[in-house]
DNA sequence: GATGAATGAGGGTTCATTCAT
DNA sequence: AATGAATGAACCCTCATTCAT
């Protein structure tokens, strides 16, 4: 849809209106993204939207047929955007005591950020109703996230860094060890995001269980 | 209308009319509870709960003073009615390994059943609104659930079962263990309930994983 | 739905309130009556209607389910109402050379009537989008009087005072004649009610060549 | 506007400019007749209309001014177009009884036509807000049949073959002759196209009781 | 001349809430 | 205490029309 050329741009006036309609687009749905997160999609209503994008009413209608489409555009968007990011690039040579807790930090951070948490909130309000963002999402972003531990998993016992006959269960299992409480009370909005030390403790005993388990003997 | 007592009714038309009211106040409630369950807090329309209650809109407000309180009062019901008691009866004499498998049974099944879900799904999605049903819903639901295995455990490290310092976060450890991918797929709606032998599986390296941790040696 | 009762009126609310919504429904019917006939079906709002009923737009849906409902209801209204009564009694006893210039006033009047022009012009509009009710039209108003003439010409026929072998036909024919370019016309909007001597002359025609074809030699 | 001219072109850019904008013309008008033969004036939306001809929304409004101003020109091509070609020839000299029957054919065709009866349809359905409308196609359409008719009448009474004082009137009521309830029926959809005996039924009635008022005895 | 994005009024409909009965 | 008719604001969406490109 956007047409970000790097070729030297010989005609002005359609990379203009390219961009301006790209422009439009990301216009609407930081607006629809806004006005979402707040109220949900039930809540949310198309007037409210065009408002906080700027634009009129028919217009969210020229970029989306509908308030479903609109929703689902910027739910994908923001998975794609935020959430997948964040598990791209590490180290596999470090060893698990080093690693895991760099990893269990990204993840933690991942669960935690506002996009994440009010991706998930909409995803499992509207599971029902929109299945298919349900299933992006977790596609996008926990098996994801899994499927990269597990990569790394793999790795280090193949190094005999590690024990393990299962990498994918056990990183579900280190997965879900990072989501103690303070998930849970984060995804209720009961607290604000945990500090550094609360992070650490829980983080520093997951990788201590995990590597009760799963660990060699280091001596 | 109706008051289908079966115990000795001592004066007629007080209970008669005490008993009538908290029938319909549970009437209403079970077809509130019903359609927020299907249709959300937004989705849902004070229309269709008095005809899904069988009284008439006006009744509603005779007993709630608006679709909030409405939703409040239902969401309050079902996290004290059926969340809550699944964990009122365990005998703390029994060894963990023994347990904690059937301890870690219970969540999985309190974590996963149909009312517990639809609960987790309206308080996720309306903790924004309705902060006071979130921070209820953790009291009465996982806090509640953490506390009574924090209690276990501390007994279990009291008699030399276990070697751990930190029985609360030990709880949430354990607790967290048994939320792997089927818990949040679950939550997702991408999947129906887990099998029997899915359900054991997660159990049973949930308990391995934390008794290798917390277990004492048992030559 | 409305009860018009005859006996005695003991109970006074009851009464009042099936008053009170057969007289809604009649005042929202007569404002519907109003817009529809002005704008059409399409052109029609329900807003304009509620304005015009003296109710909320709200209200007109407590009585009819949706505008095409509410549409129907007028188109029923109307075509029982005064186009069917026209009909009702004349005497088989009189010659034909009496009797049929006095039902082609009848026709005439009835086919010109304000009511049964807007019924026309509603009907043929919507007949694609309302087929059920171009049937009801056609049943309740030109299939009734032609059946009306058809039984009082067979009558006649059989007391020697016409000559003809299918009543039914022959009726149709006279129907036929009646609706000259004066009709056309009409149903176009280009002219206003007919005088009196153009409804004669007309209707003197008529008669003079049904005669023609199907009276008996009256010397 | 048109200029669909057969002679040699000298300049070339302009009547190909012409052409083109007669071409554009047609091409909007095709669409609009397709579309608002299926949804009715108010049905109808430009942007729909514009689809269908295969050009922007802004086109339209560089043929036509407004939508009331495209659904009058639409109208006016149709009834120009189809409607009254229909009666343009035939043979004057040939005897009623002969002559009579031909022209009822045509008629009949002429009415039950798919074109006459979705423009008598758009007339009636919209003679209040168009007038010249209705004022139109009845100059076009039965204004046009009738005079011809009528024209015929009166040669054919000057030689002696008919007996009429007011061949406008005759002609008027074979006509109406011709419009039994197999007409009023296809106009409101009830039926397809009769068959070819029922249309000669009728007419053939239709023929002998105007000829057992108007002929000449022929013996 | 052709385009189609932008507009904002208005479409039909549903809603939570009120109140006379 | 129970009803359900009435309300009018707000819902999502479509519209004819305009105008910068």
């Amino acid at each position: 849809m956007a047409s970000s050329t790097t070729c030297p741009q010989a005609l002005q006036p359609p990379p203009a209106a390219a961009d301006e309609a790209a422009y439009k687009e990301r216009q609407i749905l930081d607006g629809a993204a806004f006005v979402f997160a707040r109220d949900g999609y039930e809540g949310a209503s198309m007037s409210r939207i065009a408002g906080e994008a700027g634009v009129s009413k028919g217009t969210l209608y020229n970029y989306f047929n509908s308030k479903a489409e609109l929703f689902s555009a910027y739910v994908r968007r923001e998975c794609n955007r935020s959430i997948a990011t964040l598990f791209d690039e590490f180290d596999n040579a470090v060893p698990p005591a080093e690693a895991l807790p760099q990893i269990g930090v990204r993840m933690f951070r991942m669960l935690l950020s506002e996009t994440a948490l009010t991706m998930y909130r909409m995803v499992v309000a509207e599971a029902e109703k929109f299945p298919e963002l349900a299933s992006a999402f977790y596609a996008e972003g926990p098996a994801r996230a899994v499927a990269h531990l597990a990569a790394y998993l793999r790795g280090a016992a193949a190094d005999g860094m590690l024990r393990l006959d299962d990498p994918e269960f056990a990183a579900e299992q280190f997965f879900a060890l990072i989501q103690t409480h303070l998930c849970m009370k984060r995804r209720l909005r009961l607290i604000a995001m945990p500090s550094q030390s609360e992070l650490e403790h829980v983080i520093g005993q997951a990788v201590r269980m995990f590597l009760s388990t799963y660990g060699v003997a280091r001596n």
